[in-house]
DNA sequence: CGGTGTGAAAGTTTTCACAGCG
DNA sequence: CGCTGTGAAAACTTTCACACCG
């Protein structure tokens, strides 16, 4: 410990972390900035871990894919946590992102506030509809899609966002690409393929409630068997 | 294999099946939908594997856990796997949906028509804002939260979605539980306290940027490394 | 004390590899 | 022959338990 702790943008990440460490490390940052804003200056791993369902060994393990973090007999100290782990998500820096596909839920996501918490902002947004092309919605105005790859390289853009119906996302990730994307989150109920320097995270609204379904179900199926 | 097929509502989910498990299946389901719509008749473990980037094996021991459903020297027929793994999610019969919090994300939610696919639909949605009660949005004409119990108990609901700001969400929470639902997606970039017969998904849109933003960056961090 | 960081043990998930079937 | 279903092995993740620190 003592004067080894990691400076920022001194990641030690040699090993490879798993995802499911990384996903965790994104609630562990969402519960630290929720105790750091109430006041509170310092956290257990066994608070911390409570706070989320995870055990406290869970909690140091996790961490300490990345360093060295805590404080013997204090515990973290969350705003030192919370830099750190930005610094791990990269989210110190703030990220514009480009959005494909301007209906229903690309403009709810347009309005979402949440973004700006995580240092995320919608720089730009595409459709192919013409009736779309120069609406303004959110204080945006709607551009044509072939105007992605100018964009994308004059603002320096690396992610972006798929809002497109199912049977237009192929096509939508393969822009992307050819603009030179490389981190891709899909709205869209497909699996894209992507080259291998493309990262790419997925959210499927009926995926959600079809685990929530099974696990109702089986929770009753369970229930039952009693 | 032979005659010990599992029959409609027989799930011989004994064992404990893991979640990630769970899923997948949802992936495979998805797949298989399109591959039926496309007028594919038959599909094996490992060209199903390969459109969604797993192994062949992974394919078929998580079909194992819920029982037989392969033909040897053919592979599965899709239609009959699709009604096998909508068997196990719960989603062969409909599921009525109530929605709490009727803001941007909750409009377009309900104008989203992905969760039809499923078997899904949206039948009220509550807001506490008096002057959102009694518009009517996509059809539906919004209600008090006051009036939640009475309808989820009038119409048999067992499923919700909270999509109210972070602050308001463990009350919604709440509301859901005491009118006796038994399943909740949510939406809010917080961890909800639920008793522990209430099952629980959440998607927090800001995390799916964080995860990418990860990615992203140490795929950056190990390319300048070589 | 109260708490971290971490090897070693336990538990879980994935991959391998092959018998058996139509 | 092509492909499933499945034990056994390998890989990975979580939990345990304890030395060490302030």
């Amino acid at each position: 410990m003592t004067d080894f702790r990691p400076q920022p943008g001194e990641i030690p990440s040699d090993a490879t972390v798993p995802k499911v460490v990384v996903s965790r490390i994104s609630l562990y940052l969402r519960e630290l900035q929720r105790l750091e804003a109430s006041g509170q200056q310092t956290i257990s791993s066994s608070q911390l871990g409570t706070l989320l369902g995870f055990s406290d060994a869970q909690v140091r393990k996790d961490l300490g894919f990345f360093g060295q973090f805590g404080y013997p007999g204090v515990g973290y100290r969350c705003e030192e946590l919370i830099h750190a782990m930005r610094d791990i998500l990269g989210t110190n820096h703030a990220w514009p992102v480009v959005m494909v596909g301007v209906g229903n839920l690309g403009q709810a996501l347009l309005g979402y506030r949440g973004f700006g918490r995580q240092n995320f902002s919608i720089e730009a947004a595409f459709d192919a509809d013409p009736a779309k092309v120069g609406q303004t919605i959110q204080g945006l105005r709607i551009q044509h899609v072939d105007e992605l790859p100018a964009v994308v390289k004059s603002k320096g853009i690396r992610l972006g966002m798929i809002v497109v119906p199912a049977v237009r996302a192929q096509e939508a990730a393969d822009r992307l690409v050819a603009a030179g994307i490389e981190g891709i989150v899909n709205f869209a109920p497909v699996t894209l393929t992507l080259p291998a320097h493309v990262q790419s995270v997925s959210v499927d609204l009926a995926i959600e409630l079809e685990q929530l379904s099974f696990a109702v179900t089986s929770k009753l199926a369970k229930a039952g068997a009693l």
